[in-house]
DNA sequence: TGATGCTGCGTTTTT
DNA sequence: CGCAGCATCA
């Protein structure tokens, strides 16, 4: 094995580092990296040839012997960054190694070019390859959305019922296969039979070649095709498997079976291939992961050496403890023993409530005496199992004023309005983009519907030219009324100049043009539901991206897949999300909610999934309790609404699976008594108020911060930011003990609302600036209208969202 | 083209 | 029960 005897290694591939000097300086940086290292991940990061699997458990340090492993390989010159081929599932994931690398190696080694998502690395060896599978060198990816648009047409083409037979579920399963490795032919004929009477399989092929037509690809083929590429030609694949002297592959267990192909193909040749993952934190089954990939590691890489990491350095004996004991319950499992070197701490809690309203009340009792204790919102999480559980939470957090966040929810690059901006920019960057072009042709609302489009299809159709060209003939014939006519000539005259301006101006410029001027702008702008504001604000975080790339191609090539919308970080709030987004986190506190029967584990595995489907609900309550480094708050409801109606929930069986000396079965602290339920903390809580002095870690300065970055987007920060300071905190006025905490509150949010300017001197008083019968905007809520005011809180009734109590600062005059 | 009413559905999600 | 997506009507 490869000791730090690196001259020996290091003279047979490396070409000459350098003088005396540098090896020992290299030498110097290597033991610094490969000193924190514990036995088991030092043998990871060193067994650098033949395949190696680590099963790396949770918190034991996956992340860090993998780019441990690729600081190792480059500082014993055994490749050069750019023949490293290290893969990700995610762009963060991508992100964080790099850095991580960057740091261990040194500004001076060059980015590593092929370290990304399967998908980024995809696209990129596809773009140069593209003429051999049919494509063009600047083929667009079409999102979830763009898929769906495109099978309904072929659907209709095909005279397809699509009621019966919906694009998204054809979709879905055209996902599937292509998760699966399977091209139209070798579908399964049971499959494809399944829809719309064995035309699956049709379908399928049919839409393969529209998507060639349109110079297309999803993301499926982004692997798809890569693999045809290499199946297909020896030559090329050949070229990569000399470029990749390593291949090294990060949470192995959720690879599919098309990402399984992609990196045998890859890896076979020089062997030294590395993955990393945790088959118990295998949860994406049912997006086509296959945890079989890594159980059979040593089947498919002949000599493989297994490398179990079972330290965990992550959380607290009873944590610990718990989650190991739970997991034993699966049987298809490698299996390890993760053991801590950490004191026992506090004891995993389980507290059963009466319904959900009480869940969110225990729990935001708890998160607000932990904030007294002097704990971060930020290491501090809610993890459910469904998403409708966060309602509730989202609910009482807003009544109590306490600054949260929703991780998870719609991706940056999904939400409709980056979509129609894309959709401009690829049609002035390539105007026959027909996809884009049917997004755009009539949003903002130009008068050209469903006719004219129909009527656009038909000529481009016939004589199979894209839409824009079919427009231009169109638009000199008289085939098109009047209105519609001019509406299209006028569209595709400033779509004409657009591009045009598109060597004199830089992209960014171009962009902001392009969306003003085609009234999408302002079409958002006079729109005034709750959700137009983040929209223009998403709009200008788009243009601010474009600033990275080069010019408009070269930004419209990558950002199908590299488009995040960051969740700011930076302020201090609790996270509320699934135990799916959860993967990969950690936080010192983490509340469980929902462990009832049919909700956790889902009904819904169980059904579809038999036994399976239950080892993946425990992986899930695995990784939740996984995530905590201190305390885990597991709760359970007595009762829930489901779809309507109450019904009445058993506690899940995980919770019988937990090892009793390690739980403490707690009360709820929200009582079940429901109102007067606060009894034993006001009192105290009230005193606590005055604690609250005017230093900068006070809840209310938190929110304050919080309040401000909410509003960064184009109001008017500068005046308010420094008027934001923490001014005035717990009101004494307020008798009744059981408001004590909602004095507490009241008087933390005061400063805040220095933010509307006149309100200054007002804001200091005791009465809230608003008043009944006042239109109101609320970030979360939208417009509404006061109806009642009780010091800062207030009643409003939202136009939308019907009638909520709401903590004064948290809404603006409308 | 917008408004209204009806039907159906209701777990998890990255690229 | 509540919402989204669709169809139908004004």
């Amino acid at each position: 094995m490869a000791e730090p005897d690196k001259l020996s290694v290091g003279t047979e591939h490396q070409p000459q580092p350098g003088g005396i000097a540098a090896r020992a300086m290299a030498a110097r940086v290597e033991r610094a990296y490969l000193a924190g290292l514990n036995p088991e991940q030092r043998l990871a990061v060193e067994t650098l040839h033949g395949p190696v699997l680590v099963l790396a458990g949770a918190g034991t340090g996956k992340t860090r012997v993998l780019t441990t492993r690729i600081a190792h390989i480059l500082s014993l010159g055994q490749a050069r960054p750019a023949e490293i081929l290290a893969v990700t599932f995610t762009n963060k994931a991508a992100r964080e190694m790099k850095e991580r690398v960057s740091v261990m190696v040194g500004e001076t080694v060059e980015g590593m070019p092929w370290l990304g998502t399967f998908h980024a690395i995809g696209v990129k060896i596809l773009r140069r390859h593209a003429e051999m599978v049919g494509l063009k060198p600047d083929f667009t990816i079409l999102d979830t959305d763009d898929q769906i648009r495109l099978l309904k047409q072929l659907l209709e083409a095909d005279n397809i019922d699509e009621k019966r037979w919906p694009a998204r579920i054809l979709a879905g399963l055209i996902d599937g296969w292509k998760n699966r490795g399977l091209t139209p032919d070798k579908v399964p004929a049971g499959e494809a039979a399944s829809f719309a009477a064995g035309r699956g399989a049709q379908l399928y092929a049919a839409y393969q070649e529209r998507l060639k037509v349109l110079n297309a690809v999803d993301f499926g083929d982004l692997l798809m095709e890569c693999i045809k590429l290499f199946r297909e030609r020896g030559e090329v694949l050949g070229q990569y498997q000399q470029r990749f002297k390593f291949v090294l592959v990060d949470e192995y267990q959720d690879t599919n079976v098309a990402q399984y192909l992609w990196l045998r193909l890859l890896g076979q040749q020089g062997g030294n291939i590395c993955c990393v993952g945790d088959d118990d934190q295998s949860i994406y089954g049912w997006r086509g992961a296959e945890v079989d990939n890594i159980l059979r590691f040593e089947h498919d890489f002949p000599g493989a050496k297994i490398v179990r990491l079972e330290r965990n350095y992550r959380s607290t004996g009873h944590i610990l403890a718990a989650a190991s004991h739970l997991i034993a319950h699966n049987e298809g499992r490698l299996g390890k023993t993760l053991r801590t070197d950490e004191v026992p701490g506090e004891k995993v809690t389980v507290t059963g409530v009466w319904d959900s309203e009480e869940e969110a009340r225990a729990v935001g009792e708890e998160i607000e005496e932990l904030q007294r204790e002097g704990h971060a919102l930020n290491e501090i999480a809610i993890l459910v199992r469904a998403s409708f559980q966060m309602r509730e939470f989202e609910d009482r957090f807003v009544t109590l004023g306490l600054p949260y966040r929703v991780i998870g929810g719609p991706r940056f690059y999904e939400r409709a309005e980056i979509r129609d901006a894309l959709a401009y920019l690829r049609l002035v960057n390539s105007p026959a983009d027909d996809l884009a072009f049917e997004r755009i042709i009539n949003v903002p609302k130009r008068g050209l519907g469903d006719a004219t489009l129909q009527c656009l299809h038909d000529h481009a159709r016939a004589r199979r030219i894209p839409l824009f060209e079919a427009a231009r003939i169109i638009v000199e014939t008289e085939e098109l009324k009047a209105k519609p006519r001019t509406a299209l000539r006028d569209l595709l005259a400033t779509l004409t100049r657009w591009s045009a301006q598109l060597a004199a101006l830089p992209h960014t410029e171009i962009a902001e043009m392009v969306l003003d001027e085609s009234g999408y702008t302002e079409m958002w702008q006079r729109d005034r539901s709750a959700d137009a504001a983040g929209r223009l604000e998403n709009l200008k975080e788009l243009i601010r991206s474009m600033e990275e790339f080069e010019n408009l191609q070269g930004f419209l090539e990558h950002i199908a897949l590299v488009m995040e919308r960051d969740q700011g970080e930076d302020v201090d709030a609790v996270s509320i999300m699934t135990l799916h987004s959860a993967k990969g986190l950690e936080f010192d506190t983490v509340f469980l909610p929902g462990w009832e029967e049919g909700l956790f584990p889902h009904q819904r595995a169980l059904d579809e999934q038999g036994r399976a489907g239950l080892e993946e609900e425990r992986r899930l309550a695995h990784v939740g309790l996984t995530r905590a480094r201190r305390r885990a708050k597991i709760f359970f409801a007595t009762t829930r609404r489901i779809r309507g109606t109450w019904s009445s929930t058993a506690p899940s069986r995980f919770l019988d699976e937990l090892p009793v000396a390690h739980v403490e079965v707690t009360e709820s602290k929200g009582g079940f008594a429901g109102m007067g339920g606060y009894g034993g903390y006001g009192p105290s809580r009230f005193d606590d108020a005055t604690a609250f002095g005017s230093n900068y870690t006070t809840p209310g300065w938190q929110r304050a911060q919080s309040r401000r970055d909410r509003r960064n987007d184009g109001f008017d920060e500068a005046a308010d930011a420094d008027a934001a300071a923490p001014r005035q905190r717990g009101r004494a006025d307020r008798s009744a003990a059981a408001r004590g905490r909602e004095a507490r509150q009241g008087g933390a949010f005061r400063s805040p609302l220095t933010i509307e300017g006149e309100l200054v001197a007002k804001s200091t008083g005791t009465v809230s600036p608003f008043g009944r019968g006042d239109r109101v905007f609320h970030q979360k809520f939208g417009y509404g209208e006061v109806t009642f005011v009780d010091g800062n809180k207030l009643t409003i009734l939202f136009d939308k969202a019907g009638e909520k109590r709401v903590v004064d600062s948290f809404v603006q005059r409308a």
